[in-house]
DNA sequence: ATTCAATACTTTGCATACAAAATAACTTAA
DNA sequence: TTAAGTTATTTTGTATGCAAAGTATTGAAT
């Protein structure tokens, strides 16, 4: 039986597994704002910078362009954000949070801190050694695409 | 701002957007098999142990049981295996690789060491300390679970 | 000014993820 | 033994992820 084949042996089995594993856990607490985990990272973005392009949109939150397109409009029809298109540039379209978008974030303050009393085992040292080491082969997949 | 809900501080949004960049990464190379990344992930896992029932296979691979039909589906009709109930309990079935499924995995082999080339960036050490941190964070949602 | 290429988005078709409901087949308790 | 509960798997409905094709606009070259 060849190692490298098997599936304990796999890092990208672990980040399937564990990806998953976070938009199920986030599920529960994000019902309270009635969205998904993509809506909520497209949000998160939001809440740092408003009305900005989908374009800037794409690249902050790394969701694919055809997906965007239905999250905006599923996050518009519930209320959160408008849509409009640039007055200078009309291929380009903006994306801005409404009066009630913005309130919503209140209520997202509360979610990454139910989130972290989930992962009370990883101690704050261990979780920046892990991002320091998932930046570097985020690293690796950007150099390994040109 | 609420550096908690700043999209660079998510833990979350690194484990998203590194997975989606495995499944991107390993497209190419799976085009040579004709077969998904959840496909691969389903024959690497009868590769190393043949003729399991599904329930088996879903505890290995972590994959969802609905998605899981369909896989099966899609693998019994390219020839890859076969799904046949138990003789013993019938709500049971077992999957079995078929003489060309078996042959595949000679392919398959290539696989791993061609993604490696992908992530010459991380060292040796690098991995090992990351598998580490991974499997201590899968340990922490397997007990948020209960 | 016309054509061609590059941008910014949307749409389409396929393949999951997931929860929840539905089936079928076993098991157990009364 | 029959009813009730449990287990194994499939089906259904919704929401992405992704590649590729399509649309609209702008910019650039001739």
């Amino acid at each position: 039986m060849s190692e490298l084949l098997k599936l304990e042996n796999q890092l990208c089995h672990r980040f399937y597994t564990l990806s998953n594993a976070f938009t199920r856990a986030y599920r529960p607490l994000l019902k309270a704002l009635d969205i998904t985990y993509p809506q909520y990272v497209t949000l998160m973005a939001l809440w740092e910078t408003d009305h900005i392009t989908i374009a800037e949109l794409l690249e902050r939150t790394a969701i694919d362009g055809g997906a965007m397109s239905l999250i905006l409009k599923k996050l518009e029809d519930k209320g959160f954000l408008m849509v409009n298109k640039d007055e200078t540039d009309k291929r380009v379209k903006r994306v801005q949070l409404t009066k009630m978008g913005k309130e919503k974030k209140t209520i997202a303050e509360e979610v990454p801190a139910q989130m972290l009393c989930k992962l009370k085992g990883m101690s704050a040292e261990e979780s920046r050694e892990l991002v320091k080491l998932l930046d570097k082969l985020g690293g690796c997949f950007q150099n390994a695409e040109l």
